[in-house]
DNA sequence: CTTCCGCACAACGCATGGTTGTGCGGCGTC
DNA sequence: GACGCCGCACAACCATGCGTTGTGCGGAAG
């Protein structure tokens, strides 16, 4: 199907004859003649009743006709999602599932009006140089691990605190336990696999194992979230950090368990990056939703030391 | 944009390397690079960093693919549409705002994964036509004209029952009434413009006329609605009919009236009709529904004696 | 009956998109 | 460090396709 042949279908259903859709298109009324026929052949049916005054759609083409419309308009949006200058908000999230998703979920149900792209870049360098090159305008991070100052034209503001859980199989020592303190996962393994040296993720987990006395180990490749669970769920020794907020599809017959931790409650914080000049128009109403929705730390959470203040 | 571009930037996406879309598409890895290229320069960025092992997609590169794979899907949808034997489910209603419609607005809510075309007919003949031809899988009408049996293989079952509302301005010696009952109607002229002789409205408004005396005028061309609001607001001496579930766009400082008629209410009944031997998977679940939802006229109500029975 | 209007068919030329062939650059290997 | 491999881009060539002009046909209005 040819995007060119559909508009020029709608323009015909519109002007209600090829002649007028032809000079609206500054084509030839053969050229549109041509461009229907190969429309009506690519899908098999007659769209439109020929008539001596001009052409009325069939009952096929009554159908067709608003998917069309609606094929164009997507069309127009895949468009304007790139085109620079006018694109919709680009927001940079931190995974897929995690508190950043969940509030830019509910961001955009609570204003649908404002078109939204949703990226995921590697790391907090990339995502600081896409900010600065303008090719995103919000990136949510944990911003500013130590020694990597942030540059001077971009802005950060802590927006929300992730409590972090403990997530273990059946078998695992603490797997009853409502609830676990802090000091009593020392000398525990804590799994995290493909934590990439260097990542602010590390730099959390390198803080927090050093607070506590944990033995957090990140070797062997991250094969993805259903590899993990599969194997935190077989090893009773292994546990392993997740957000409160991280949804993830749960194995049924696996028996996880998800348990929050205590004294205090460790927290990633979530911090919202963008330029200092950013004009874009909708990024006001994201801050000023954030302020209002995000929900704070519970009190004697832990941070990493270099957290910035709320 | 070119459909196939983008499919091919969808398969490059998916693959993470020229190479293995190309064989995936069953074209060469130099055609994949042209349409990648060809894409990129329509869009006005470069969607992908060519690295030495492969392909990544940029950042404008990660914003536009949900938009690619939603007009992929949009495509898909529209050539759905018309495909014979495995299309929408296709309903005829006699116009865009009556009954018949809130009755498929309000199933498309109830079933969201039902797929659904509405299309209108001119009149019961093309109606007829279509359903027997397969092109329409149903049609909401007032079916049985007098005179005018319908044919063996088609059933109708009377669904919706809609009470006629008394359209007047502010001018008019109704306007202030709060129902009007139908013997006070006698003498006043209703303006019904582009009623077609034959069809089945005028059929019913015909019948209506000669059993309670009314004058009906269906003379001039139909300009479309807000032609006829703004006529009927500005001349006192003319009312006009409307359905109750008619929803129009209300014009501002016109004083239009909206009166409920009694005594008995005149409803224009509503049949569903369709094909014996339909075997369209979703029209058992319009039929169920509608058995469920569509509301019975009230007591006392005037219908024309060619009406079938619920 | 004639004229007009609107769509379809035919012939032609050019642009587009496909193919094969080749070059270039980075990475792994010996 | 040189070589080979892998993956993408450029060049040349060719076919298909699309738009153009020119023309034919059929129905409605006068």
């Amino acid at each position: 199907m040819d995007l060119e042949a559909v508009r020029t279908y709608v323009a015909v259903a519109e002007a209600g004859q090829f002649q007028m859709a032809a000079t609206d298109l500054a084509i030839t009324q053969q050229a549109v003649s041509k461009r229907i026929a190969g429309l009506e052949r690519d899908l098999g049916v007659r769209l439109f009743a020929r008539t001596p005054r001009g052409t009325e759609p069939t009952v096929d083409g009554q159908a067709f006709l608003p998917h069309a419309r609606e094929l164009l308009r997507a069309a127009e949006r895949a468009a304007a999602s790139v085109r620079p200058g006018a694109r919709p908000l680009r927001v940079d999230v931190i995974n897929s599932r995690g508190a950043a998703s969940r509030l830019m979920r509910e961001f955009h149900r609570a204003h649908p009006g404002v078109e939204l792209d949703i990226v995921m870049l590697l790391d907090i360098d990339s995502a600081v140089a896409a900010i600065r090159s303008g090719s995103v305008d919000a990136s949510f991070r944990a911003v500013t691990a130590p020694g990597r100052p942030l540059p001077e034209d971009l802005t950060a503001t802590r927006v929300v605190d992730e409590p972090l859980h403990l997530l273990t199989g059946p078998g695992h020592a603490l797997a009853a336990a409502r609830a676990v303190p802090m000091a009593e996962l020392a000398g525990h393994r804590i799994w995290m696999p493909g934590l990439l040296a260097g990542s602010e993720w590390a730099a959390y987990y390198e803080a927090l194992a050093g607070e506590f006395g944990l033995t957090i180990e990140s070797t062997g490749p991250n094969f993805g979230s259903d590899a993990l669970l599969d194997t935190i769920a077989d090893t009773p020794a292994l546990a392993t950090f997740m957000g409160e907020d991280t949804r993830l599809v749960w194995p049924t017959g696996h028996g996880l368990r998800r348990i929050p931790v205590t004294d205090p409650v460790p927290v990633y914080p979530h911090s919202l990056l963008h330029h200092r000049d950013n004009p874009h128009p909708a990024l006001p109403a994201l801050h000023a939703y954030l302020a209002a929705a995000a929900a704070t730390a519970p009190a004697g959470a832990w941070v990493p030391p270099w957290t910035p203040m709320r």
